[in-house]
DNA sequence: CGTGCCAGAGTTTTT
DNA sequence: CTCTGGCACG
């Protein structure tokens, strides 16, 4: 307790009764909480089993287990896990409850739309209308809030989709249902409807979590809201720590009124505000806060440090997305030479689309990194064929893992023989894979089908038996099915690293296997489903990390660059319609800055290549919310239009000659004039006579002189000094090359 | 069954 | 531009 401050041991101390702990960014609240609860067990004396701590992230779990371990002592029996690892716990216990057998499947977002998609077509809908994102994005919406089938068909609605919605709906809650699976929404819901309809069971658990903490508040949908509520119960005992200023999953179902709203949820509620900061320099915190400060509807809270000067915040400019990437290189490959390590540095991105030509950048410039999210190692065709052929080990009802490996790989069982498996198993009321046991469902398959069939089902029964270890499981199932012999056979390149993959994941499932020697395989599997990319971040490594600023919360860097501070891309855009969307990006941004400790680089390119688009940009509304006072580089913002033309007419400064004057290295000035070559045939050749080419400099007679942005064959786009960007006829405007 | 083409989508995504 | 998944074709 010695180590806390006033507030945080305020904080720490408060055991009866609900407490609201606002903690701002790096302000010591994993601390906090975990001193709070090595509190309750060794002074209050309560048995860690009463205490329930529910996180977001694996990691974050993982982090608040260690650092009470390390004050209370190894092997504590006691609840900390993430939501959806908390539901799931309850669900396995009590599925009979609410009709699920409790070896059912988790379906991560790519099965869910598989699933989904399966649906349109069966009900005969328009695919176009229905597309599964969206029809996936309604009922997750609906999940997020305890909605169901059901209760979204009985709603009104203006929509014309509305029916087919709900047709859609029903019918993928049937499917998971007789597939024995659950989505990442079910977990919640339906662990919060167990609760709500079984009374003994919720008394049970009210019982055993005297004590709940809840982190990163500010976060939380309406269902995880409710499974709170309904444990914590009379009693009240309830501590949830967050920062409504860190709110950045509203897009997601989060509702920021559970925090804005606490004390009147939980009448009585003490709250304790941390707004100590123990991270970043005064800067860098002072940026972040005049930053912040735009948003209205607080809670009123603001950061300080008792820390004097460090570094500004750096803003720089840069040409485009490539120079971008090549200010960041070189400012790394100079830290790196001032004594920083590459693992004290990130870039932060507002999206993941971004992370490549930083990724050829820093390979040029020969800097070791690590890109986190993108595609996620599990997604990976081949690892989630085995991960199927692991399910059905493990819940042979899963038709959905039967019929993306039943013929993978190639054995002879098409379309036509699944179709007529399913029918039978359709009629019989039974699972594709209780079916292949049934000697008329396989009678009008080709005798090549029906040994595959066989051998198969075979190979799966072997591993069912529970005698068998997971890694043996896995290699049996690699081998036994054909896989692996199937891709080493291909010889090509890309099985090889398919292959590697493959192998690569056998290590996973050793490491496992060596933390806990006895884990099961529904164990296991259970920690596949619910784990991601953040989680397995390592800091060991020492390497640069990339990633979005969303997977960034709750992490901290020495140095943090994030480019990209162009309106349109961060503000995102597409949030800039929505109420309220500009907000969170803000909060989005607040969170960035405050990874920062020592250093904090904000840096735009003038013109970006979005999408195949190369765009002029506009610079972001949040660099001008800063206080000038904390940034170097200031005099850059709002110099916007005529600043760029006039150095791209001529060098200026030190720094950005070398590179930023030659937008266009040769091989990119070939690649365009390949392209507008392309251009000009497919137009027939009506505007052959006239060319432009990106980067040439023009004369009109009105406008005076100018640069081409954009040509399209037809239309040339020209950013003039004086008279700024206009569209022009190619082969009307008078414009002269010079 | 494998290949190759095409259309469509591309913000963020703790689980 | 780049990836993905579906689909037509041989």
């Amino acid at each position: 307790m010695d180590k806390l401050n006033p507030m945080q041991r305020e904080a720490a101390l408060h055991t009866e009764g609900p407490l609201l702990i606002l903690a701002g960014a790096g302000s010591g609240k994993t601390g906090t909480m975990t001193h709070r609860i090595a509190h309750l067990i060794k002074d209050e004396g309560v048995d860690p089993y009463n205490i329930l701590a529910v996180t977001f992230t694996n990691k974050a779990a993982a982090e608040m287990r260690d650092r009470v371990e390390a004050l209370v002592g190894a092997g504590v029996r006691m609840w900390i896990m993430t939501f959806h690892a908390a539901c799931l716990r309850v669900l396995r216990r009590h599925a009979d409850l609410i009709g699920y057998r409790s070896d059912f499947t988790v379906y991560d977002p790519t099965d869910q739309k598989v699933v989904a998609r399966n649906c349109v077509k069966q009900l005969g809908l328009d695919e176009k209308r229905y597309a599964p994102a969206y029809v996936l994005s309604v009922i997750s919406k609906c999940k997020e809030k305890g909605r169901t089938a059901s209760d979204f068909e009985s709603e009104p609605s203006e929509s014309i989709l509305h029916e087919g919605l709900a047709a859609v709906y029903r019918l993928y809650e049937d499917t998971l249902k007789s597939n024995n699976a659950m989505d990442f929404g079910d977990l919640i819901m339906r662990a919060v409807f167990l609760l709500e309809q079984s009374p003994e069971t919720l008394e049970e658990y009210r019982r055993r979590f005297r004590y709940i903490m809840v982190d990163e508040y500010q976060d939380t949908d309406p269902m995880q809201y409710r499974f709170v509520k309904l444990l914590a119960g009379e009693r009240g005992n309830i501590c949830v720590v967050g920062d409504d200023d860190q709110c950045i999953y509203e897009w997601r179902g989060a509702d920021i009124t559970n925090i804005l709203n606490f004390e009147k949820d939980f009448p009585g509620a003490k709250v304790v505000k941390l707004e100590q900061n123990y991270r970043s320099n005064a800067n860098i915190l002072g940026g972040a806060n005049s930053v912040i400060a735009h948003n209205s509807s607080r809670k009123s809270k603001e950061l300080w440090t008792d820390r004097e000067g460090g570094a500004k915040i750096v803003f720089e400019e840069t040409w485009d997305e490539r120079d971008e990437a090549r200010y960041v290189a070189r400012e790394i490959a100079s830290l790196a030479g001032d004594g920083y390590n590459y693992r004290d540095m990130a870039i932060l991105y507002r999206t993941n689309a971004q992370s490549r030509t930083f990724e050829e950048a820093l390979s040029v410039a020969q800097i070791p990194y690590r890109v986190l999210g993108g595609v996620r190692y599990y997604d990976r065709k081949e690892i989630k064929d085995l991960l199927s052929y692991m399910r059905l080990v493990q819940n042979p009802s899963d038709d959905l893992a039967l019929a993306r490996v039943i013929n993978e790989p190639k054995r002879g069982v098409g379309e036509k023989s699944l179709a007529k498996v399913r029918a039978y198993a359709d009629a019989s009321e039974q699972s594709l894979f209780e079916a292949f046991a049934d000697e008329d469902a396989l009678m009008s398959l080709s005798a090549r089908a029906r040994e595959s069939i066989i051998n198969m089902e075979l190979a799966i029964k072997r591993y069912a038996d529970g005698d068998h270890g997971i890694s043996e499981i896995y290699d049996g199932l690699m081998i036994d099915t054909g896989y692996l012999p199937a891709l080493e056979a291909q010889n090509t390149v890309e099985a090889e690293s398919r292959i590697e993959n493959l192998l690569e994941f056998k290590t996973v499932i050793l490491e496992y296997e060596a933390e806990d020697p006895n884990i099961t395989l529904a164990e296991f599997m259970e920690k596949i489903a619910l784990i991601s990319d953040i989680d397995n971040h390592d800091r060991s490594e020492n390497a640069v990390t990339l990633m979005t600023l969303h997977s960034a919360k709750g992490l901290e860097f020495p140095v943090v660059f994030m480019p990209g501070m162009e309106d349109g891309l961060f503000p995102s855009g597409r949030t800039a319609e929505k109420p309220g969307g500009v907000d969170e990006e803000r909060r989005l941004c607040y969170v960035g800055m405050t990874r920062a400790m020592e250093r904090l680089y904000l840096v735009r390119a003038k013109q970006r290549t979005l999408y195949g688009r190369r765009d002029q940009t506009v610079e972001s509304r949040f660099l001008r919310e800063i206080d000038e006072d904390f940034l170097e580089g200031a005099d850059k913002i709002g110099s916007d239009t005529t600043g760029y033309f006039h150095e791209a007419m001529g060098p200026q400064d030190g720094y950005s000659s070398a590179e930023i004057f030659r937008p266009f290295d040769r091989i990119d000035q070939i690649r365009r004039e390949v392209a507008t070559a392309h251009r000009r045939d497919d137009e027939g050749g009506r505007a052959g006579s006239v060319s432009f080419t990106i980067g040439d400099e023009v004369r009109h007679p009105k406008f005076g002189d100018g640069l081409v942005l954009e040509f399209d064959g037809r239309v040339v786009t020209v950013m003039f000094g004086a008279a700024g960007k206009k569209r022009l006829a190619a082969d009307l405007a008078p414009l002269e090359k010079i």
